[in-house]
DNA sequence: GCAGGGCGGCTAACGGTGTTAGCCGCATCC
DNA sequence: GGATGCGGCTAACACCGTTAGCCGCCCTGC
């Protein structure tokens, strides 16, 4: 058995320190720059001392996964709770929140999802305002899920045509997804 | 003025074979294996050999991306020869390429396109089956995209539950997509 | 037939990466 | 007051992309 902290207090105050300042040094100068030397020069400490508080790296970017989760579920709940039953509402919500924080939605979300090492029930609750909003459509809400990410994430690597109107490829897409 | 090479033979034979080594290399082993040491390996010389023949990793990756785009227009076109105007059928070899080469679609798909460095005319190629089973209809071939790119990036990534009907989802989606 | 040039290998090395081993100062607690 | 352990430290390792510089061989021009 694997003793996991309770979600309320799964870090240590310090560790708590390092993931926020993993998170700034993430979206202030990208993936390439979150290294463990740039992150302890930050810190005012060395590289190995981090392993005193975190595994390896990859334990400090599961924490900024699950922070990305819990945003974007508060995030999502926020439009909920403005607009409810609104998709289009959510949908906005999504992109304003990935478009803020394109490099953190890019680690949280370009890789297998660590659910082993996340608080449990984070990844149901961020899914949660999507599916209440296909009325419990399973099928609807993944297909939904499917086009928010893939505009986002083409939007975040520039995929797109410099001159292409995404708002209106948006409003497509919403509009034939949930009439 | 850069001088580009024409697209037909963009790449020296030995560069061809450096490619194809690397394809080869990354589909079998992750891009985590795919390192300059280990491709010179599979080729039977050192790393530094490759400079002979590339100027950095990166430009080896531009011809895996030029590469899979192709492969996926060709796809594409297959498709719509079989089964012309049909948007499930493109959806299908869409779905099918990507996941027969998930590494490679990876590679080609979760960076900036490097537009300057490929062949021209090749990301319009790769568009145009969808653009015109769309009708012209930008916006919508541009959901559609995100849509189906969504679907198989998070597929990829395991993001969705293990239990998740994902064709009764692509069939949700595309069917509200292209009624 | 021979000189020159360049193609395509090579070794050695540099700076950067994540990570480990082992040391130590200092606060806390019995 | 002595033990414990937290949280720093330095040194070092293996691996990464990349550069500098050397060299053998083949092809060409004379």
């Amino acid at each position: 058995m694997t003793e996991r902290p309770p979600a309320t207090d799964r870090l240590t105050p310090r560790a708590r320190e390092i993931v926020a300042a993993a998170r700034d040094l993430l979206e202030e100068s990208g993936p390439a720059l979150l290294t463990m030397r740039t992150l302890a020069d930050r810190l005012g400490i060395r590289a190995p001392s981090l392993y005193k508080h975190f595994p390896d790296k990859h334990a400090v970017e599961v924490e900024l996964t699950a922070r990305m989760l819990q945003e974007s579920a508060e995030a999502l709940e926020a439009a909920e709770t403005r607009a409810p039953g609104s998709l289009a509402a959510l949908a906005e919500a999504y992109r304003v929140y990935a478009l803020a924080h394109p490099h953190l939605y890019r680690l949280a979300t370009e890789r297998p999802l660590p659910r082993a090492e996340l608080p449990a029930g984070l990844e149901d609750r961020a899914a949660l305002p999507l599916l209440r909003a296909c009325g419990g459509d399973l099928d609807l809400a993944r297909a939904t899920w499917a086009f928010a990410h893939g505009m986002v994430i083409l939007e975040i690597h520039g995929r797109f045509p410099a001159d292409a109107d995404l708002d209106a490829a948006w409003k497509r897409g919403l509009k034939a997804l949930h009439p």
